[in-house]
DNA sequence: TCAGAAAGTGAACACTGTTCACCAAATTAG
DNA sequence: CTAATTTGGTGAACAGTGTTCACTTTCTGA
């Protein structure tokens, strides 16, 4: 161990830090292009002109080296979306604007959006207490919790059903975004499948969703509810 | 070739329907519970006890074969979608049926579920027309069209919006209940993810984010838009 | 019965992630 | 300033993977 408590990185760490981040500058190119599939370890060593097991010193695996690559995706959404919350403009404005925005930013990286949630639980984890706290720590739990306040300002203003538990209604909010994400990514044509032949722009139908979302949170001074609230 | 027009399958094609029949119910198995991961040919041709070139004679590649897997699910969920979308019930309890059963569908064969949306389109495709009748044929493009009959019930009986467009609409469906499948399936303990100690179940969270949905669609006499509708 | 097709095999190719003994250079300790 | 030790980097190897191909066996259609 290096026991260095002084504030400047200094000689050997500079250069460690060097290499490192070329490595995943590498990575991040071919994982943008060809995603998880195209990027393997020796290609990787290749294009910064190391031996494969040069990485290993770096990271301690493919996997570990993908997470760091999602992890800096998902700041770089937690961000886009924070500053537009906080953003100097009307309400109804705004609301949207997340949701477009974190549908956009995914658009613009597919490979990382997907690889975020590539990872499928077979079996039904039992934990239960203790996830929030880890969650609410994360980037994606920080940026559920701009979510969560967002719901809430609606109903301070009146605009949403304050029955509603801003909480679950996050999470609603969260799980249409996240199929329209999803969707697009996936099918890229998606919004232009149509049995007409009147084009519909992604954008366009990313603002049509977004509006149908914030519909569904609207007050309208009656119960307009299907019949539901959560009991069991 | 065998040159059989008769009904009978008979002699020959019968054994090899056999063994085609026995690699899918291995990998169906061995994939259902370990995903496209846990699944190797070898592994496969030890299970079915053949040679792991033999699965090359029934299947041309591993992609083929996980293809066939996917196609049997979605047809089930096709099956199932649309056996409620029919059944003897109030709109809005068919409704909400439609877009519950599609998630719980989905959570019971998680990995199925992901790997029908796994394939990334990095590139955006240019192609638009023709599209639609290759999808509007599939077993996706059916489910889907009994999501746009749904809608447009909706409307005819006057409780969702007559303004809406249904294709528009019914893809927003898809994309929200999608974003939950995909979501559960993911983060298991999704619903239960709360800062209050309160359990939601996962079938209560389902039925309210189906019910948000459904509230987005809804006609309130007023123009309740946020201020939408597609132009460009 | 017999030619030809179909079914099945084992060895090989070109990959993959990962490890390990080894070597050289830089850093630290005495 | 030298000696010891950590660090960075390497090539070869292991255990996998999907896939192909020459080959044999088995079955079938005429």
């Amino acid at each position: 161990m290096p026991t260095d408590l002084s504030l400047e990185p200094s000689p050997a760490e500079r250069r460690r830090l060097k290499v490192r981040g070329a490595i995943i500058e590498a990575a991040e190119r071919v994982f943008a292009k060809e995603g998880e599939a195209g990027l393997s370890i020796r290609r990787l060593a290749e294009e910064i002109d190391y031996s494969p097991s040069a990485i290993y010193k770096y990271f301690g695996s493919k996997e570990e080296l993908i997470d760091e690559l999602k992890e800096v995706f998902f700041e770089r959404l937690l961000s886009r979306v924070g500053k537009i919350s906080c953003a100097d403009a009307p309400f109804s404005e705004r609301g949207r604007a997340c949701v477009t925005t974190y549908i956009v930013t995914a658009m613009e990286r597919p490979h990382h959006y997907a690889a975020a949630f590539s990872n499928v639980q077979g079996a039904p984890v039992p934990v239960q207490t203790k996830d929030w706290e880890a969650f609410s720590k994360s980037y994606k739990g920080r940026a559920f919790g701009v979510l969560v306040d967002m719901v809430r300002e609606g109903q301070s203003l009146g605009v949403f059903d304050p029955e509603l538990d801003p909480y679950l209604s996050a999470k609603s909010v969260w799980a249409a975004s996240h199929g329209l994400a999803q969707l697009m990514t996936h099918l890229p044509h998606f919004p232009a499948l149509l049995p007409t032949d009147q084009p519909v722009s992604a954008s366009a139908f990313i603002a049509f969703h977004a509006d149908l979302v914030f519909r569904g949170l609207q007050w309208s001074g009656e119960a307009r509810h299907f019949d539901s609230t959560p009991e069991d």
